[in-house]
DNA sequence: GTCTATACCAGGATAGAC
DNA sequence: GTCTATCCTGGTATAGAC
């Protein structure tokens, strides 16, 4: 039962769980206090536990937020036309992550979090379940068209080469989020380089 | 200036350790708190910092002795005849932290708190480097012998394929730490059979 | 809905006796 | 070196006024 407009509440929520993403991004995320979050929202403590029931709460809407956006991306390239080699698609997913969160570190910590988190966890399930469909079936659409393969083969040879994809890109965030690899376009030659064409 | 013999010293330390690895292991990581540490080494709280200034050293330590156990079977990989082609080495390394750890999780975890802990960092950016170099070096022996490449030849496509494998491993201990994959040799087939020959 | 003030608790670390 | 008891900090969440 709403007392205020349902706009404003998605509105509110929003709001501050961008100002949590900054303030994650700043001091990494365990370390990052309640009061953190609300002096980076310019609010108060009374302001956000009306609209969140505590930390839990806020670190999942982040980290549904945060994930949406990579599978819009990837939707948004399977409709291009022409359609990209399933490397380069690959790169440009991960360049779009590097933009928006700056450094992926705070995704690796949310993995880590996610450990023992169950919600986190069937999250983050979730995303890479998803995301590994995505990319199948980018895959799958590309050698139709590149190769001529018939659907049957192209789903089974893109159902057999997606799990490389993420497995790609998961290693990718970590060289980048943990190693702080400053030469992120480089490491993204080596590793596209050998995935299967 | 110890007031007993180093032998002592390093022996308690170790059991620490290890006790703290079970900890870690059945409540997860950052859930484990120093009482419950002390619970599982059956000490007390004078005890522990008697032998580590704080939980941050103890992480340490439990941290290198897991890590250190894999550069080692590397080491006798790389000495075994015949030699195991280098697919097959990954899964071998693999198997052995499952058997030690019983589940990967607990890496992960490490992996989140390192991006914003810096020895832990610096702990886990020598590791693989190290862990890059042994692969490399394997690969190259194993170039050398069974591809009759020249020392050099051997080297350079050893340093190329090197990061493949550090990145196979790593989405291997992300797959089953975090999403808790059922099928552990089914994914270590399918991440080592794209793997460069 | 939002503010300020505060209760409450968990956990890391220390003090001092043995 | 190890024990017990305790201090103290930092952090989450709530109460009650506006």
């Amino acid at each position: 039962m709403p007392k205020v407009s349902e706009e404003y509440r998605n509105a509110k929520r929003a709001e501050i769980a961008e100002a949590a993403l900054r303030a994650f991004r700043r001091r990494g995320f365990q370390a990052t206090s309640i009061a953190d979050i609300i002096a980076e929202a310019g609010l108060s403590a009374g302001a956000i536990y009306g609209h969140f029931s505590g930390k839990d709460e806020i670190v999942l809407e982040v980290a549904t937020q945060v994930s949406t956006q990579r599978l819009l991306d990837l939707t948004e390239l399977a409709e291009a036309v022409p359609m990209q080699p399933p490397s380069e698609m690959l790169k440009v997913v991960q360049r779009g992550m590097l933009r928006d969160l700056g450094d992926p570190g705070i995704l690796v910590q949310m993995w880590g979090e996610a450990v023992t988190d169950p919600e986190l966890r069937t999250l983050a399930t979730g995303i890479a379940k998803r995301l590994r469909e995505s990319y199948a079936g980018y895959i799958s659409l590309w050698q139709q068209r590149e190769h001529s393969l018939s659907p049957e083969e192209a789903d089974a040879l893109a159902a057999e080469q997606a799990p490389l994809f993420v497995a790609a890109s998961q290693s990718f965030i970590l060289q980048q989020g943990l190693f702080g690899d400053p030469d992120a376009e480089g490491y993204l030659d080596v590793v596209t380089r050998h995935l299967p064409r």
